[in-house]
DNA sequence: ATCTCTATGTATAATAG
DNA sequence: TCTATTATACATAGAGA
């Protein structure tokens, strides 16, 4: 199971050779993209793959191709400009989002603990939980909730973080929640 | 001497940010030359520095160009299908994420239907409820699964809706979910 | 083939000079 | 600020399902 160090070579066997291109293609677009955030630059990659007929571009064919248009650079302020706007409008789609999340999961919780209290009071079986009565009812409530919770404490978390910066914990649920959101966009869009 | 955990988002400080500009530029293009290397594709990267006038390429200016002509000969909906390139990045870790909520689902699920059962059997008040038996406990565990569900539903639900395209209406239920998704791998994780 | 797992190599954030 | 060092996070080769 161990991992020989690797030989900067052409890969001799053909699947591990796919499997690979595959792994590090991934990767690769991971770095290219984290690089264009973390330093607010903006930056391109090409693979050809020999397994699709057509290349792997990132961010986009349009993008890569203006980069490499303006061999002369942008004006900073203009770069810096526009990616603030991609951000804040990722942050605000985020929002948005959250927004309708926090109030269907209120609703569904609603509607679920309605009909627990239903199926407790019209009890089968001569009602023994009926008779149980509140406390069982309540811990099984509770029960129901402990789903529900996990997200919107995870939102409480975020906003309590909230100088506008995130904490190092947070930055990666944001992240995510962020390409979430972009994947979104793209698809109402 | 330990090293953070990287936030993804744009290095306030300034010369740290350059520092990391820097060092990662470095790590890209090594990483492109090694996929270029081992699995025998053509592939290049742009870099565009706000320190350098030009932009870092890789590996040359003329391969980089040559490279890129081929995007720009492709026929525009060719282009625009590569386009997609960035979304279906991002999908791919939006589905790695909804993966591992569903993972982690499950596994939650498991630990607190065995709480309640535990409840249930050590149950206070002379064990009404525990005499009241399996079917109760296996409605309230039906209970205690909806929420856990929802998610889970609704992305069957797509993917049973599933030529790649999504109905008006299921486009607002996978940002909920996608959105979700993050944030309770967030949570979880 | 494709996914997962994980031991190990590699990249790099923080630190020191 | 740049370079070197080091500890740690991240990427991924190889193996198994």
């Amino acid at each position: 199971m161990a991992r020989k160090k690797v030989k900067l070579a052409l890969i001799a066997n053909d699947s591990a050779r796919k499997a690979t291109f595959n792994k590090r293609k991934k990767g690769l677009i991971k770095k290219v993209s984290e690089l264009s955030v973390l330093c607010g630059v903006s930056a391109c990659a090409v693979v050809y793959g020999p397994y699709e007929a057509r290349p792997i571009v990132w961010p986009s064919a349009q993008d890569a191709q203006r980069v490499l248009a303006r061999l002369k650079s942008l004006p900073e302020t203009e770069q810096n400009k526009k990616m603030m706007n991609q951000e804040a409008f990722l942050r605000q789609r985020v929002a948005k989002l959250r927004e309708q999340v926090k109030r269907q999961e209120r609703e569904n919780r609603e509607e679920e603990l309605k009909e627990l209290m239903s199926r407790c009071v019209d009890g089968e079986g001569g009602g023994a939980l009926a008779r149980a009565g509140v406390e069982e009812v309540t811990a099984l409530a509770c029960m129901v909730e402990v789903k529900a919770k996990a997200v919107q404490e995870r939102m409480e978390a975020l906003r309590r973080g909230g100088d506008g910066r995130f904490g190092k914990e947070e930055k990666l649920v944001l992240g995510e929640a962020e390409v979430a959101a972009a994947v979104v966009a793209g698809a109402c869009g």
